[in-house]
DNA sequence: CTTAAATTTTGCAATGACCCCAAAATTTAA
DNA sequence: TTAAATTTTGGGGTCATTGCAAAATTTAAG
């Protein structure tokens, strides 16, 4: 599969757009840093930045759509006899357990998170993905559970869902900050988890179970 | 209590800027509108305009801190035996059965959806919105329940009281949008509210009684 | 009524994100 | 090797938002 050195030189500069732009972000702050001052540091125009990022958050949250889809394709490819938010809840488990990067356990996710606090912009986009995963897991659940339009269960649950990943994020966030060592961290929240579940009903926790075909 | 000629131009200033523009957002759109063209009609200045709004969005979005404020005050201002959750929702069936206008239930209101949804600048402003909304409920069910910082249940619980409200919120759009009747909208929504609330734990639904002091 | 202090309005000039277009530079394919 | 396709770039706008200082207005004091 013969791959274009075009392919090839754009995937590279998108990176390298991308990776100077973190940097930066990092270092100076979300909106200290310009378009211009990525564009120079990355050694392309501006107008090539744009080319490949829409809006200048895109260059600080690449994986939007693998982030947004993420809790909808866990539902989609749970196993037979899951419910909905037994998929959710067990890959949140796991990843804490394990100590999962991506999902934010990493001490280095702290400097990320603060960087996107004191930015109203991104904290906005952030806000917006929060919206674009509720609609999306509820869209799945519709599909899942044939609910139908008025029933407003699919998009009640997806809230509940969501609104979990988004506490334990916090939470997260918070112990890295008060310097937790990655074992406290993983303990504290896996508690936090389960005080959340114990205070989903049943109807919800049975939702959309996959019964066997 | 001589209120100064001051005081008195600076709210009639305000208010026809805020008037002015919001009849232009609902007739080209909030995109469209610069607010150099609000400063016009509304004979000001632009800096006049900003004087008074913040932003751009502010200028549709008044009485944010009212909103806001709603559900945390509803729970504040609970009775006695009243648990957090019943609070919320028993004025949620009220303004509906109602038919409240400001909890949307006035054909007109769907107009006032559209121009928001489709401007991305709004919409990220009614997300933030609905976040501080969450964070402004989890504060006060901390307060009231004296829950430990690390007690991720009052954050938890918030999210869903909103997620509610945001549901209903978007069902009684939906119902406008369809054309249905006030009639039809308050029982669909009532209907739909019963469903949520039928989803909700007794954990959650008992969270935070007032107890008999 | 006059004046000085306080407050508001305004004009002017920037900054920076973002958009549009057409001319170069580069890569691919014939 | 050349023509077509694609990317990059430069240049020129629009618009939200901000800072600053002059000008207009209101208030309070004399």
């Amino acid at each position: 599969m013969a791959e274009g050195l075009r392919e090839r030189k754009k995937r590279q500069v998108r990176q390298r757009i991308s990776d100077m732009a973190t940097a930066l972000f990092l270092e100076h702050g979300f909106e200290a840093v310009t378009i211009a001052a990525v564009a120079e540091v990355a050694d392309v125009s501006v107008n090539t930045v744009y080319n490949y990022f829409p809006a200048k958050e895109d260059l600080l949250f690449d994986r939007e759509e693998e982030v947004v889809e993420r809790a909808s394709r866990l539902v989609r490819e749970r196993g037979e006899g899951v419910s909905a938010v037994r998929a959710v809840l067990d890959r949140m488990r796991r990843d804490v357990a394990e100590r999962n990067p991506y999902a934010g356990m990493d001490p280095g996710y702290a400097r990320f998170l603060r960087i996107i606090q004191e930015s109203p912009t991104l904290m906005a986009r952030v806000l917006r993905m929060q919206g674009r995963m509720v609609d999306r897991l509820a869209a799945t659940l519709r599909e899942e559970t044939g609910a139908a339009p008025e029933d407003p269960t699919p998009e009640f649950i997806a809230h509940q869902v969501i609104g979990m990943q988004n506490a334990v994020d916090r939470s997260i966030g918070r112990c890295h900050t008060a310097g937790s060592t990655p074992e406290e961290t993983s303990a504290e929240v896996l508690r936090q988890i389960d005080v959340m579940e114990s205070l989903l009903s049943d109807g919800v926790l049975n939702y959309a179970v996959k019964n066997t075909p």
